[in-house]
DNA sequence: CTCAAGATGTATCGGCTCGATACATCGACG
DNA sequence: CGTCGATGTATCGAGCCGATACATCTTGAG
């Protein structure tokens, strides 16, 4: 169970770490950046995480120039080890079902450019499934305790409904302009031409 | 710091059992849906948070009639007690800066129609500058960092601004109703009229 | 009738994560 | 010169989740 589960922070980390090494803070500062609408990310969980990724050796600390260091405020950059790498790698294409939970979809698509295009198609695909599934769990909760729900909740219910179905209308976009790049790409089948 | 900062649940519970008693898997079903849109109730913080608010005797067990026991499965049904109703209400009430989190915001909008007008608007209000800050400081620091960004990761900001800004309409839209419902409630002062 | 499957129901454990906080240095500004 | 805010590393307590175990009731196919 060491494995990576819940452990989106680790991908976070080692695909920000891949464009340029940071230190704690400034990674913070970034990942805020990039997926602040999503989540937030803490120190509470980056240093430890931080610590179990050198422990494992996927990353490392760089130390700059000895002469640089003199006026320097005491920071630690880490860097990608190429233990590293593979990790990010295997990560990026293993890509199981968590990949599609509300809090590892957002980091797992801020990464699409280094996903392989099948990989992009299948966690966009599971994430509108996902999503899918809880319209309908809602829904049918929902007619089923059709008792006199008060205006607020109702309002609750139609927002929550309207910004789910929104990001499924978001999906299909993103998955209609996936299939259609991937078929220009290797256009190897395409005698019958301009099909659907 | 025994009080409540990341309590959502004891609230949630609270207000689920002011309108009728439950028990446990009933209570999750209906907390899931409710609020599953926004986020997911699960038994492993369900029942410890039961015995706590049983232990703080703001719940209590319900036996049925003993007469109906006989072909019934153990199931323990709670109810508010009136340490329970005044907690809630304090609650309600209170409605502190974590009121208008993620996690917590829903939970306080569920059960509006138990909230003073003051207290409703004044959450919507936190709501609505916390989601403003969120824009803010995702917006400049996209700004300083603006480095050839890939499309992706366009797309996903686009996507999150989007559904921010959504959800900032969404409210202010409310906020124009309740005012609206308050001043027709009073219309005290309303000698100068339509004003800004 | 029988037995398996699935819904109902209570409960716990390990581990991840967060908010708050502590400490220290640096740059800017009056 | 002092102090305020940004930069920077680090930890702690507490909350919360997913997975899981275990038991009973209902359903329905064979």
């Amino acid at each position: 169970m060491v494995s990576g589960q819940g452990r989106v922070l680790e991908l976070a980390v080692l695909g920000s770490l891949h464009e340029t090494p940071l230190h704690g803070y400034e990674l913070r500062k970034r990942l805020n950046a990039l997926l602040g609408m999503f989540r937030a990310f803490s120190y509470g969980s980056l240093y430890p995480c931080l610590r179990s990724l050198l422990a494992q050796g996927l990353i490392a600390e760089e130390q700059p120039a000895p002469s640089t260091i003199v006026g320097g405020r005491s920071k630690i950059v880490y860097k990608l080890t190429a233990e590293g790498k593979e990790r990010l790698q295997d990560m990026l294409t293993q890509a199981g079902p968590s990949a599609w939970e509300d809090e590892s979809f957002g980091v797992h698509f801020a990464f699409f450019r280094h996903t392989e295009a099948e990989v992009r198609l299948r966690i966009l695909e599971g994430r509108r499934s996902r999503l899918e599934e809880r319209l309908d769990s809602v829904r049918t909760a929902l007619a089923r305790t059709r008792e006199r729900l008060d205006s607020y909740t109702l309002e609750l219910q139609r927002h929550g409904l309207e910004s789910v179905e929104r990001e499924v209308r978001w999906l299909n976009e993103l998955i209609a302009t996936e299939r259609r790049a991937s078929s220009e790409e290797r256009p190897e089948r395409d005698t019958t031409s301009t099909d659907e």
